[in-house]
DNA sequence: ATATTATTGATAATAAAAATCAATATCATT
DNA sequence: AATGATATTGATTTTTATTATCAATAATAT
């Protein structure tokens, strides 16, 4: 069985090589795992699942590659309340916005394709071309409630 | 012309005496210079127009009261990408959205009674019930464009 | 007035992320 | 395969925003 190269490595392999730079070890492990992990995972959670495979690597490693990622568009920042940064895999997703629970912190993933367009009207009726957008709604979800 | 209070300082009053909290000099002048200042200002911003009225004043001073105006319900955070948090008036103004320019940092306060009621609507059907929200969209504004 | 204690202002502590830097690894060239 | 140029790494320090600390002071009840 040939382990095939996923396509998120290609674009990162493309992102990196375009800009003069080099393929590591360390980059290669970084990205893997970032993709096969969880999908809303902070830096810190990320560089001790990279530990366990090469307990050599640093967490600045981990930081500069993660904005990397994020550089690429491979990844994205979530910021939430006063909680570390949070990194979101781009690739192999779709748009979506979060239902963010203030009990436990669950984040749902949701996608509403009228208030995307609405979205968009709303911008454009103010003089503004619209290029992303962030939404998130805090309340309380199933299990808490 | 005798001076009216203002009816956030009377609230802020409340909120204050009924924590068994102390009203002071400082806390006045922070409150109304807080209400009498730009819509989305940062604890730096202010300390600098307080300082004026009162050099004595201390930047912990300021943004302790800027939490404490946030706890009562008067104001709220607002975070923006790595800029400072900034604060909002939420008196005198009701609920609103931002777009935001991502070339010069304005921010124009919008607000669509069709996108607030599907936000609900969408989060009800995720069997979540939603207290507040917040909708950012990045983009270009007229001035930039 | 006095006693109690919340608040202040100066400063230190905290915490997340970025910057620094010498040692090392990568990679194009030979 | 060896070389040389330089990008990357890992350890550490720095930066920056915010919160915590604490002695002195000011506000409030008695
Ligand atoms: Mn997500
Ligand atoms: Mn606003
Ligand atoms: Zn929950
Ligand atoms: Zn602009």
């Amino acid at each position: 069985m040939k382990k095939e190269k996923s396509e998120f490595k290609e674009i990162f392999i493309k992102y990196i090589e375009d800009k003069g730079m080099r393929h590591t070890k360390q980059r290669e492990l970084i990205v893997d795992s970032f993709f096969s992990a969880g999908r809303h995972i902070t830096s810190e959670e990320l560089f001790n699942i990279v530990k366990k495979k090469n307990p050599e690597i640093g967490y600045a490693t981990v930081q500069r590659n993660l904005n990397l990622l994020c550089e690429s568009g491979l990844a994205e920042e979530i910021k939430i309340g006063k909680q570390k940064t949070r990194y979101e895999q781009k690739y192999g997703s779709k748009h979506h916005d979060h239902l963010i629970c203030v009990k436990c912190g669950r984040l749902i993933e949701v996608n509403d394709e009228k208030i995307e367009k609405l979205q968009d009207k709303l911008a454009r009726a103010n003089n503004f071309i619209p290029i992303k957008h962030k939404l998130e709604i805090y309340g309380i979800c199933g299990n808490c409630k």
